[in-house]
DNA sequence: TTAGTTCGTCTTTCGACTAAACAAACTAAC
DNA sequence: GTTAGTTTGTTTAGTCGAAAGACGAACTAA
């Protein structure tokens, strides 16, 4: 079946000839190096049609022929492998302490990676904006010396993001309608590859499925632990968008009606308990929160230290933290059956105290048979996450059968 | 673009009729009686394509020619409209106290509509399943002696429900692991037409889509008003599944710790706070529950003609009813973002007094910018949703180019 | 050396859409 | 009443891309 229901959208040649680049170009992707007669015989595709849509693909440079196979009955196969040299995608990503840099290439390699710290409150949204922007522009100038084309660029952020880009809202920021995407477009020159602002949340969920422990789970959430909390969803093998573009706003679900006031001017806020602030806070009430936001690195590092060293305290801490988790998770997990919930960012570090807590609140609170449950686990990719996302986006396109034209 | 991520799967020429049959099929369906020549432009397919197409649809009787357009300028032209009358599909609905069975046509009337009492907590799942497909059978009788096809049959159930049609838990009705397609297929005598079997919420926010006060959204949510409460969840136009094809169990979220219990054993459930079982608990302490399931509707009136009375105690309970469905409401709303949400069952009738509530506790809660925001609302459609669902989801295999075989 | 196997290309055929011409059927205007 | 202009839907020719199957190439095994 070609579409599915929404709007009059016929199909043509031209849409078979996408899909079926998009099918041999994703087939490589998960089963290099193979022959074309492979692909033929996995895809049901004629080996003559594969050999054709091959040879576009290499034209495109989008594959390689490497050696033969040797030492097998019968002619041998020349082998293909994806090219990714000659093609990047960029991503980018902001958070309220650090800004984050990656490049990746069509087959997946990071090209570039970036760290730098940024003071995402205390300056104004335009000041940030030029700053990531500045940015992106030394990204795309090192990918371009490396002669790589761009095939795109998106900027993660952390709220709420328009579909043309407009960051609607984003607290941890405090920006407000700002249109990051012609910002960073007029900085980049108008480039001739697309610029793409999404939530934080939505591209790392997308990382999680390409590079995640997960890989190719047709049903993932992953949970951003940064200073908020947000989920990205992805169901049935693609992101939910939503109306407005503004699903997974799981941080102000109210835990405790009881608990600890939150910047939204409720209680007991998932955020409020679990995010990486009040974390902190938590555990180290004597580094008593002057509103600032700096680098939390080093606070993390040292409530890890102490749950390393069984300090009482912290360890009640993160299972009280773990339980509220727990119920977050639980609620994301009955509404959406998901096949694994991943945790991101700062519940990394954190998660050999966490996930037994949340464990124990999701056994107790799930709805359903117990064979086959769902799985939760810390993530294996960095803090760049939402920024690797940004660049699989972009991949996502090609793979989806929109070549980058010759 | 034709299909997206997961797997090979190639298209060839046939997914391009298949795709662009369905289009035409998916245009008369909303713009009937009109033209070939309106068909090719607004869809973009050439006018000879379109004529292709129409023949192959009168042949297979969805499309009929009806007159011609009088008084314009130029040559008058034929119109098309849905032909429904060769076909049906049909839709049975199990609930704790009634059973519905609803056939339509292709082109959406409704040819049949049945509902009989039924006792689903006090027969064994076996006795159960043997009305139900005894009533299947009637409703195929039915059909078959009016002249036509059957072209599917989906029976929507209260419960966890695996995507091979076996009922893994149904609460409410007392049962576990019961492969109700299997029997019902048995007792139809392996008919030539397709037998499945789905979550009732998850088929009535089909109906809501495509019969409902706001069909064609494609972010909506319909809540199901029983004596459970369950989540339909449409999301970018495709019903979720979910990674087991549980989602939408909305109805046991803790609402409120310090709650009434719940047959699950915790405290203040969603269902346990705003059930139907629970509201007439609640509005009607006078008939006190024995704890049978009977037909419901009489306790309902009830409480309507109370509120309309303007009982105090009546009106205060429905108050805090819809409060503790607003806050469910509002976790849904910020999760995925729907364009509507649309309430049903037993909901309907009483929503005059708990919508103003649910908005109120909505507004506090949501996420996110002020103008555009979801829309609350009652069903139009009536109690038989999942059932007039199940026959949707029948058609929507149609109107996805599989059409039935001449 | 020969038989058997596998790979990838070549050629033909077929199905489906597009473009453009055209006949049919009507209105409007002189 | 005739002619010009419009719109509809069909016909014809052309293009594109996949399928089918033959075929040469390159290798192993006997």
């Amino acid at each position: 079946m070609i579409t599915m229901q929404r709007g009059p959208q016929p199909a043509d040649f031209a849409d078979v000839r996408a899909t079926n680049l998009a099918v041999v170009l994703r087939y490589v992707r998960g089963h290099a190096p193979c022959s074309r007669a492979e692909i033929a015989a996995a895809t049901g595709l004629n080996k003559a049609t594969v050999s054709s849509l091959v040879a576009d693909l290499i034209d495109r440079r989008l594959l390689r022929e490497t050696g033969l196979t040797e030492h097998r009955i019968g002619r041998p196969a020349t082998m293909l492998v994806l090219d990714g040299s000659p093609y990047a995608a960029i991503g980018l990503e902001v958070n309220a302490d650090y800004l984050t840099a990656v490049a990746i290439d069509l087959a997946g390699q990071q090209v570039l990676s970036w760290r730098r710290s940024f003071a995402g409150l205390a300056s104004s949204p335009a000041q940030a904006a030029t700053a990531i922007a500045a940015l992106g522009r030394r990204a795309v100038n090192r990918v371009l010396k490396e002669d790589r084309r761009v095939l795109g660029l998106t900027v993660g952020v952390p709220g709420l993001v328009s579909p043309d880009g407009v960051v609607i809202m984003a607290p941890n920021l405090g920006w407000r309608d700002v249109n990051l995407r012609d910002i960073v477009n007029r900085a980049l020159g108008e480039p001739g590859f697309p610029v793409a602002v999404d939530n934080d949340a939505n591209l790392a969920v997308l990382a999680e499925s390409r590079y995640g422990e997960f890989a190719g789970a047709q049903n993932l959430i992953y949970l951003t632990g940064e200073v908020g909390i947000g989920a990205g969803i992805i169901s049935d093998g693609h992101p939910l968008r939503g109306h407005r573009g503004f699903p997974g706003e799981i941080g102000h679900i109210t835990i405790d009606p009881q608990g600890p006031e939150c910047g939204c001017g409720r209680r007991g806020c998932l955020e409020a308990i679990a995010g990486i602030t009040a974390i902190i806070a938590r555990v180290l009430p004597e580094v008593a929160g002057d509103g600032d936001i700096t680098d939390l690195q080093p606070e993390v590092d040292e409530v890890v230290r102490r749950a390393r060293g069984n300090d009482p305290a912290a360890l009640r801490a993160l299972d009280e933290v773990g339980r509220a988790l727990g119920v977050g998770v639980s609620i994301l997990v009955n509404l959406l059956d998901p096949e694994v919930v991943v945790l991101g960012g700062y519940f990394v570090p954190l998660a050999p105290w966490l996930l037994p807590a949340v464990e124990t609140e999701l056994r107790a609170r799930r709805v359903g048979p117990e064979q086959g449950g769902v799985r939760v686990a810390a993530s294996i990719l960095d803090h760049g996450a939402a920024a690797t996302g940004g660049a699989a986006t972009v991949l996502d396109h090609v793979d989806a059968g929109r070549l980058p034209r010759l």
